[in-house]
DNA sequence: ATCAATGCAAAGACTTTGCATGGTT
DNA sequence: AACCATGCAAAGTCTTTGCATTGAT
C-alpha cells in the first residue's frame, strides 16, 4: 500500500470517515500526477479513465487531502487553487514563468533563517511562508535570444 | 492634484483614454483607504457616500490603476483579489496571522540579496517576489496568554 | 437502524461582458 | 461623426451546498 493512501485510511479512521472507492480513485490520481493541477484538472483526468466520480466529490476529497497533510493549496495568481504534494516533498518555494507559465521548485536554506529573523523582529510566531519570484526562465530567455 | 492623480490623468491620456467624474472617484476613494482592499469593499465605500458608480465601472478602473501601476493586487488565499497601493510605498513583504486575519507590512534588506541568489543559481530572470509568512501574530498570542 | 458518502442540480461568490444609452472630442 | 465610458443585467468561472438516494457498520 502506498504510503499517501495508509495516512489517508488512518487520518479519514481517526475521524470516523470512510476509504471509499471515489476518495481512492481520486487519491491515486492526484498522486500519479506532479505538477501543481486543480481541481477541475483532476475531474478532467478522472472522467477520461475511470468515470467513477462526480465534481462534488473531487472538491469534497481535496480538502480532505489537505486536511490530512497530504496536499497543500498554492495560489499563482489565477483564480482557482492550484494542489501539490505535501507528503515526500521538503518546504520548497516557487518560480513562475510569466512568459510560459512554468512553475519550477527551488529550496534555498538560508531562506528559513531570514525568516526566522524577520519574525523576531516583527515579534510574529511565524509557522509557514511561500515565497513566490516572478520573472522569465531560462528557456524563455533563450527562446528570446535566438 | 494628488500625485496619484497627475499619474492616473497622465496615463489614461496617453492611452487616449478619458479621465472621468467616476474613475475619479474610484482613484480618490482607492487612495484614501490604507489597507488591503477588494473591489467589493471599495464599491460599498463609495456607494455609502457618493453612490456615483456602478459595479462594472469598479471593476474596469481597479485594472486600469493596476495598469498605470499605481495598485497592484496581493492575494492571501481567499477567492477574492485585494489590492494595495503601489505609489509611494517601497516594496514589503507581509505577515498574516492566522487567528485574526490582520495583514501586517515589513520590509527586510536582506530579502533581496537571497533573491538574486536564488535567481542566479536557478538561472531566472527574477523581476518581483512575493514572500508571506503565515502565523499568529503578537496581539493574538498576549489574548491566548491571559 | 444509524450514520456517512455520493451525485445531481441549484445556489453562491466574485468577476467579466454585451449592449443600449449618453458624453467627449 | 467617431469614439469612449457608463450602468445594467446576463453570463462566466470556480466552488459549495441541499437533498434524495445509496452504501457501510
Amino acid at each position: 500500500m502506498r504510503p499517501e493512501e495508509r495516512i489517508f485510511r488512518n487520518c479519514l479512521a481517526s475521524r470516523g470517515l470512510r476509504y471509499t472507492p471515489e476518495r481512492n480513485i481520486i487519491l491515486q490520481e492526484a498522486f500519479n500526477r506532479h505538477d501543481h493541477f486543480e481541481a477541475e484538472d483532476l475531474l478532467y483526468s478522472i472522467r477520461k479513465k475511470e468515470k467513477r466520480t462526480s465534481r462534488a466529490t473531487v472538491y469534497r476529497t481535496l480538502e480532505l487531502l489537505v486536511q490530512c497533510g497530504l496536499l497543500q493549496v498554492v495560489d499563482f495568481g489565477g483564480n482557482s487553487h492550484h494542489y501539490e504534494h505535501v507528503l515526500g516533498h521538503q518546504h520548497h518555494d516557487h518560480l513562475i514563468c510569466e512568459r510560459c507559465g512554468r512553475i519550477i521548485e527551488f529550496t534555498h536554506r538560508q531562506l528559513e533563517k531570514l525568516k526566522e529573523k524577520v519574525c523576531q523582529e516583527m515579534d510574529f510566531d511565524g509557522r509557514s511562508h511561500t515565497l513566490k519570484i516572478f520573472g522569465i526562465c531560462d528557456q524563455c530567455r533563450g527562446n528570446t535570444k535566438r
